[in-house]
DNA sequence: GGAATAGTGTCTCTAAGACATTATTCT
DNA sequence: AGAATAATGTCTTAGAGACACTATTCC
């Protein structure tokens, strides 16, 4: 983290603000009527589960939308960062703290009548995760489900909002990340094997992949994988090794997609 | 466009208010308390001018950071949508409706203290161009002007707010956009010979290419470049066929930068 | 003719895709 | 032994990179 720049940033904010006020003799402030808007965070959260890529759901206890299937999030309060406002969205969601998966943001969506009760613009993020146990119903929502990807996909009008849009959205970033970062290993558990790592691929992409030539591909692409020494036969048959993520964050060279 | 997308969720909006208002007897509101914030879209453009990898820098005309280096951009206004916020500042800067030229949303930043007036954030938006006139200071600039990008980035602290981190982030992004899609024409004037392309990724990448490789790769990429028919000797020698761009919004093979 | 730039061809090597074969476990 | 899965090897072909060569203009 780049800690030194956090901290010379803010010493260069803090001095502005102090300029400012000896300066003019007042804090420095928003120019009057300056339009405000409530920002929410939603998650996009995606896993491979029994074998179905899976996005989790919830159904809305409150209006507007209320029994309606929508994407789990909530507003950002007072003086909290975006992505602290993501964490604490998952952790609410999963109970668990960034599991070995991944969080980043996905896109922002302010389209002025996008919410019906006023302006709500929306800041998305995209979570890759191990598959996890049945998620815990939140305090606003209902229900929390994973649900099929393809069934969001194919139905436009089953979720709340705009959330068919960002899902789509999400999905497709997380099929293209899977060609170019070693980010299908956010879906495994630690450890994990290279079959288990394959049928992740498969499964995000919907496709067959040749499972010798993918073994060849990601045992010689430097830093996707490291093995841990241990073996397993979780999965039945000759025992196999198990690997850990390596250290790149791009593959060279990449996993393209069939055909596409 | 997905017209008839927009429409049916405008309906569905719509049938959605009319419920609950009949339901309740009252529009949907959101709750009390809720924090709201400004809404501000700052705008990374770029362009090569003479062999030159540039962005858009004005200087502060009011608080804070008066005087100092930042982005373009200004606050969203009551009912704006935030690309139409986005494309509204770059008319302004520009004089042009995007020209032929390149826009998508960056990231969002939204950092608590990341502006000494209050709560802002500042979703950020990308924007490849040809080369422009130079460019006419808005009103609350007092000064606008093309920047090295190379020197932007050499200095950290040359820019108001958290400005270098987003532009850092809009070059990489710009960096890797050449890779993977036919961008890099939107940074060259409607019609275009391969020499002119090639140049615009040795600038952003800021590294030498073999003319005779890349002509064969790009000529022979499905859906990249189309001859026009024209040629044209503005680079002296023999005269070079003319291009526009292609169909495609994914190149197959990817154009990728040596070593990395 | 000479300089400058455009465009094609040739060679080598890496990596992708198709598919055979061997290895190691469990029942 | 037989089933199941893991891992390695072989062959063909596409594409990247290095570089020689030809083509067409202006002076």
């Amino acid at each position: 983290m780049p800690y030194l720049l956090i901290v010379s940033l803010t010493i260069t904010r803090i001095l502005v603000i102090v300029k400012m006020t000896i300066n003019t003799g007042v804090m420095p402030s928003l120019p009057p009527g300056t339009t405000t808007v409530a920002v929410a965070v939603d998650l996009v959260m995606l896993t491979v589960r029994d074998g179905v890529f899976s996005v989790l759901l919830i159904t809305r206890g409150l209006p507007p939308y209320r029994g309606r299937w929508a994407l789990p999030g909530g507003f950002v309060v007072d003086g909290e960062d975006l992505l602290a406002a993501a964490v604490r969205e998952l952790q609410e969601e999963t109970g668990v703290a960034t599991p070995g998966g991944h969080l980043e943001q996905l896109g922002t969506y302010g389209s002025p009548r996008r919410d019906p009760r006023g302006r709500v613009i929306s800041v998305a993020y995209l979570a890759l995760l191990p598959e996890t146990p049945v998620p815990a119903a939140g305090s606003d929502a209902m229900d929390a489900r994973w649900t099929p990807v393809d069934k969001v996909l194919a139905d436009r009008s089953l979720l709340a909002f705009d959330h068919h849009q960002i899902v789509a959205e999400g999905v497709e970033r997380a099929r293209s990340k899977l060609e170019y970062s070693p980010l299908a290993a956010a879906f495994c558990p630690p450890a994990f094997t290279i079959a288990e790592l394959r049928r992740v691929y498969e499964t995000v992409w919907g496709t067959p992949l040749d499972a010798r030539n993918f073994h060849r591909k990601v045992t010689n692409t430097e830093g996707f994988v490291e093995p841990t020494g241990d073996t397993t036969t979780r999965d039945g048959g000759r025992p196999a090794q198990l690997y850990k993520r390596g250290p790149t964050n791009l593959l060279h060279p990449a996993m393209l997609r069939p055909d596409v």
